[in-house]
DNA sequence: CGAGTTTGACCTGCGC
DNA sequence: GCGCAGGTCAAACTCG
């Protein structure tokens, strides 16, 4: 019941030369895209953690600027905007970013945010993704947050909410498969004003990794997905996709008589198909490059792939791999979704990791 | 047995 | 202060 044509994005991705369309497409409809190449240095991978690069003092100005009048736009089909344009080293720490970055929040777009307010859900939602990135790094007066206590007693390191860094990155099904590190989902949620959940996934690569990924459909177009990247890896990029258990358990196995559908036979080609990128990937890097932006901290040129798969499953390509008894997405999993907790979603595959980071 | 997914519960951030 | 929504944990389960 995926309301999704898989056979589509199938093809997408075999025929994917158009990686770029995308972009070109974007470009002429969302006068937001042409910020990619005006204010953000491309990232020749997408997915991967964008490295700094010179300092642009008053990049976040002109793009204010030059955002101000598409606003009311939503998505901005593979365009990321990050915060971190301020020439730090790729492996600063957070902290010492914050530290430089102290005082830098006051960028105009706060308005954004109350522009919002008159706009739909779906709409403040997907620009709030932007928001953040702007907002993340504000001085926070919790730096000394104590790590709170867990169920489990163990400290859980969190940061505001709009103060963690993140880079958010909107791409189209097939730059979804362009990830080489290795994700493992740790939750699902619906999200309100969304009929997509809201997947979670961390660095399974290492141990102490805490690079982190939020992979979600755009609502206002089903065929983008909005990745967020949080965290920084602690370790090297691999050089190939990995091929965790998880990760090709979920592509090839075969599917349940229950699951054995088409579904499962676009994971398969999926799968396929995202080997041939990766064997040939330049191509697709350089059309990456093309989209996307800009760089944060976090691992710089480290390659990437894996997770393609995984994206398309669990937002809705796949069924579901391997674990759980779920027909994921059948049922919003955090119970305390709110508001979207009936979950509609009728997409529903499994999950695998779209992107990353 | 190890690695992944699913999913209910819990915790935190944030707006009102 | 309260309640909502988002983010994370961890037990249970699947699979190779």
């Amino acid at each position: 019941m995926t309301d999704w044509d898989l056979n589509a994005v199938v093809r997408s991705c075999r025929y994917s030369t158009t990686t770029t369309t995308t972009n070109t497409t974007a470009a002429s409809e969302n006068p937001l895209s042409c910020l990619a190449s005006q204010t953000f240095k491309e990232e020749s991978d997408p997915f991967s953690f964008p490295h700094f690069v010179e300092p642009r003092t008053n990049a976040f100005q002109e793009l204010e600027e030059l955002c101000k009048p598409f606003f009311p736009t939503t998505a901005i089909t593979a365009t990321t905007i990050t915060t971190t344009s301020h020439g730090i080293k790729p492996n600063s720490s957070i902290s010492d970013l914050q530290h430089r970055l102290h005082g830098s929040s006051s960028f105009g777009f706060r308005g954004i945010l109350d522009q919002q307010r008159l706009q739909g859900p779906q709409q403040q939602q997907q620009q709030q993704q932007h928001v953040y990135q702007q907002e993340f790094l504000k001085p926070q007066a919790s730096s000394s947050m104590s790590l709170p206590t867990m169920q489990s007693q163990v400290p859980r390191a969190r940061k505001r909410k709009n103060q963690q860094k993140r880079t958010v990155r909107h791409v189209t099904a097939e730059n979804l498969s362009a990830d080489v590190w290795a994700w493992r989902k740790y939750g699902q949620k619906p999200i309100k004003g969304s009929p997509y959940p809201r997947n979670y996934y961390r660095c399974s690569s290492t141990k102490g990794c805490t690079a982190r990924k939020q992979v979600e459909r755009s609502n206002t177009d089903p065929n983008t997905f909005i990745i967020t990247y949080t965290g920084e890896h602690t370790h090297p990029r691999p050089t190939h996709r990995n091929s965790l258990a998880g990760s090709v358990r979920n592509k090839f196995k075969s599917a349940d008589a229950a699951n054995t559908n088409d579904e499962e036979a676009a994971n398969h080609n999926i799968n396929e198909e995202t080997d041939k990128m990766i064997d040939g990937n330049d191509k697709e890097s350089e059309e990456m490059v093309d989209d996307d932006e800009d760089d944060d901290i976090l691992i710089p040129n480290i390659a990437m792939n894996e997770d393609i798969f995984m994206g398309f499953q669990e937002l809705g390509y796949g069924n579901s791999p391997g674990g759980g008894s779920g027909d994921n997405f059948s049922s919003g999993s955090t119970p305390r979704g709110g508001a979207s907790s009936g979950s509609s979603w009728a997409p529903c595959g499994s999950a695998a990791a779209v992107g990353g980071c």
